[in-house]
DNA sequence: AACTTTATGTGAAATGCTTCACAAATCGAG
DNA sequence: CTCGATTTGTGAAGCATTTCACATAAAGTT
């Protein structure tokens, strides 16, 4: 029993457990749709492929969200689990680099709809800067680290070419944006106190590549 | 020393020693570039922000492919890991769902120069259908089996909306096809033989979510 | 109110992964 | 040819994560 302190207090959770929790986040959203009031971990594990205990266990270290004998509020662990993740306010993000993949992240509305609000554009080709994406108008990435700053961008999706990407850092790293979600297959180099994930899909195929190759073992599900 | 049997035997390697040896590909690649002939441990380690007994036990669960007191051979070794990943050939894939994420794929030159090569788009969109993009014709989800099969398609990479993605996968698989890499948010079930692995975007946004919302402690690599 | 059923929450055990630390091997210098 | 410097390859130790198993609690039933 004995509810922990306080929702997100700094305990070492690990990052298969945040990843799980988008998944929770996801199968509780669907749950919701369908008018469920309640789920137990095991309806849960089943939906996302996982067992019961990890349900449990994830669920336990920010505290104690069930009903013994009953199951989890469906609507109230998926606001306790927003609140967690930092997922129930919207987040000013902006996207670099306004490509094939920018353009594609840009259309995508379940984004906002999550909280990430691409509120953002740049791009250094002159036949792009200037125009409008979904009513965004793409600025040169000259006035890169002043207009993240003015915009108050607290997050970064980075589309570029992997070439510069690394040359962008210093500015989006100057402007006060703390978070960075990098699609370029590089190691960005960044200060200790920002918080970089890769983005990499040539690491999925491979895997698979892998797998094929080699018959890897009774596949599990992917460890997260 | 004693060298493991052979390349690709069915040991149980761990899915991130896999993930790290797509970095330490990727790292060779550069390296050789820039015409290095050798590289230490500690060498390629630094480049993907690992430690250098990581990168030695990671070889060694393959073989053992430096010289003591010298490093590895670039060259040698970058070749070894593509015959390990299964990369020194070429993947016959086929994309599903040409809409943002799809278009934006099909456009990326550098998976087919690694070995993956799509070479069938499909959609249900009439005015997509018969469309060329790359010079390869969108052809009609209708046909998916059939076609899918008589190309001989090993992988296919879904980009559909959710909803549909779970409806394709039973005419995937009965087409022969033994991977799949789905970008759609959904659990999607595929029968034991098959290998499955998802792209989550919205995942690592809430993990930086998370970690700017909690403080999360002194920032470590993503775990592979 | 007692009894049965169900399902949570959690220490402890089991398993898995990373790091340590050092013997073994190679290189280059003298 | 020997010695010192270097760096691999790898058991074993150290951590981390997952799974187990059960005490505990709530709800429904008689
Ligand atoms: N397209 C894919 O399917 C795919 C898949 C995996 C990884 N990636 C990676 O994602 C990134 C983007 O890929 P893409 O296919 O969208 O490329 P792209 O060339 O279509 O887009 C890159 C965009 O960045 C812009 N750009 C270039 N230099 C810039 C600078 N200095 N400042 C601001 N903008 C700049 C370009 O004008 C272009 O609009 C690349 O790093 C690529 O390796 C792409
Ligand atoms: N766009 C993004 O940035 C983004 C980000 C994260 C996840 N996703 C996911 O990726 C998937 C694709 O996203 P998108 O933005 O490209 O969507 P989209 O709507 O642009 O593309 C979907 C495509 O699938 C086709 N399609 C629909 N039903 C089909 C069927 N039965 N058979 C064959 N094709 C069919 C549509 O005609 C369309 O071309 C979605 O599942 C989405 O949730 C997209």
């Amino acid at each position: 029993m004995s509810t922990p302190s306080k929702i997100g207090s700094p305990k070492k959770i690990s990052e298969s457990t945040i990843h799980r929790l988008s998944l929770y986040y996801r199968a509780l959203s669907l749950l919701e749709k369908e008018n469920y009031d309640t789920v137990s971990s095991k309806q849960l594990a089943k939906i996302e492929r996982l067992t019961p205990a990890q349900v449990r266990k994830d669920l336990s270290f920010f505290g104690s969200f069930g009903t013994r004998g009953l199951g989890y509020p469906v609507n109230e662990l998926k606001q306790k689990i927003a609140t967690i993740l930092g997922i129930d306010r919207q987040w000013r993000v902006a996207l670099i680099g306004i490509g094939n993949i920018g353009s594609a992240l840009v259309s995508y509305k379940e984004f906002a709809r999550q909280g990430f609000q691409i509120v953002k554009l740049f791009d250094n080709d002159q036949r792009k800067i200037g125009s409008n994406h979904k009513g965004i108008i793409v600025s040169d990435i000259k006035n890169l680290e002043q207009e993240l700053s003015e915009a108050s961008i607290e997050m970064v999706v980075l589309t570029t070419p992997p070439t510069v990407a690394q040359y962008l850092v210093d500015d989006i790293v100057n402007s006060g944006v703390k978070a960075i979600l990098n699609f370029a297959p590089i190691n960005l180099k960044v200060p200790e106190h920002i918080y970089l994930r890769n983005e990499n899909m040539a690491m999925e195929l491979e895997y698979l590549s892998f797998a094929l190759t080699n018959n890897a073992p009774p596949r599990r599900q992917p460890s997260y």
